[in-house]
DNA sequence: AAGAGACCCTGGATGC
DNA sequence: TGCATCCAGGGTCTCT
């Protein structure tokens, strides 16, 4: 499931390929993938368009279009792009294809049908709602803080949350609050100074390691060249119930924690 | 403001 | 083997 670190990934990977193709037309194999504008419209708006540049905002994908709107795409679990020639075989899970100059495809394929695309002319009409960026070199450890201080809730749900912080997903949440040694449900205001270091620490070490990896692929993730990440083979308590704790050996615990299962240390973690 | 539950969707796992 | 049921998960919405 893509986190900031796969869409990072997947960004970085489409910017390259992208960069400068035009929209010759665009398929819409299921229409209901488009959030924004009517599907008819979507296409009819995208089509002549050409990439001039292509980003991340939290978990969201932006590719800058020449006349100044912005094709955004939300890849949920599943959804994933490909940029390959138009000869390629179809995949079955191919929900948009978007037919290039230079007879190149970019294809958005999602198993669920949980991901959407948007066409904007203003990109705050979709991210206007988005947290702060995690790796943002303004992020500080005070800010963060402050932040935690300003709530009461348990602090899982509240980095989920992504008009608090924008990109963190189950697996690195899990992640970083191990890495800080901070139990999943303690409540965000009762967090001690040092303790908030620790864990504004830790998310961004945990997200700058899985960029690095290429991403984490547990299921269906794949950059934009169908390649794998690697840091599936670094996470410590993600997806590791009654496996030894890398730190103290006794077995990671899961819980459910707001509809979400949750990987910790039951000793490590306090 | 916080938190629970429903909903969207499908493949894979589990149960009988 | 074959069928039915359950589950995961991000985000959005409603309700308490």
């Amino acid at each position: 499931m893509p986190e900031l670190p796969e869409v990072e990934v997947i960004a970085q990977g489409l910017d390259v390929s992208l960069r400068d193709h035009i929209i010759q037309s665009v398929e819409l194999l299921w229409p209901r993938a488009v959030a924004i504008p009517e599907p008819a419209a979507f296409v009819e708006r995208a089509i002549g368009r050409r990439f001039t540049q292509v980003w991340r905002r939290g978990k969201y994908l932006v590719f800058n279009l020449d006349d100044g709107q912005y094709l955004l795409a939300h890849l949920r679990m599943t959804g994933s792009f490909c940029f390959l020639p138009r000869e390629e075989p179809l995949d079955p899970y191919v929900r948009a294809i978007f037919q290039l100059d230079g007879a190149y495809d970019l294809r958005f394929a999602d198993i669920r049908k949980f991901g959407q695309l948007y066409l904007v002319d203003r990109l705050e009409d979709v991210l206007g709602g988005l947290g702060p960026e995690p790796l943002d070199a303004h992020f500080s450890s005070e800010q963060f803080a402050a932040m935690l201080r300003r709530r009461h809730a348990r602090i899982k749900p509240l980095l989920l949350d992504q008009t608090f912080l924008a990109g963190m997903g189950n697996i690195y949440t899990d992640e970083a609050l191990f890495q800080a040694g901070i139990h999943p449900l303690r409540c965000s205001d009762s967090l001690s100074e040092a303790e908030s270091r620790r864990l504004h620490a830790a998310i961004q070490a945990v997200l700058r390691d899985a960029i690095a990896r290429r991403g984490t692929t547990l299921d269906t993730y794949r950059d934009a060249e169908g390649k794998q990440g690697n840091n599936q083979y670094y996470l410590n308590v993600y997806g590791r119930k009654d496996a030894p704790c890398p730190r103290c050996g006794r077995p990671i615990q899961r819980i459910v924690i707001g509809q979400r299962g949750t990987y910790f240390c039951a000793h490590c973690q306090v």
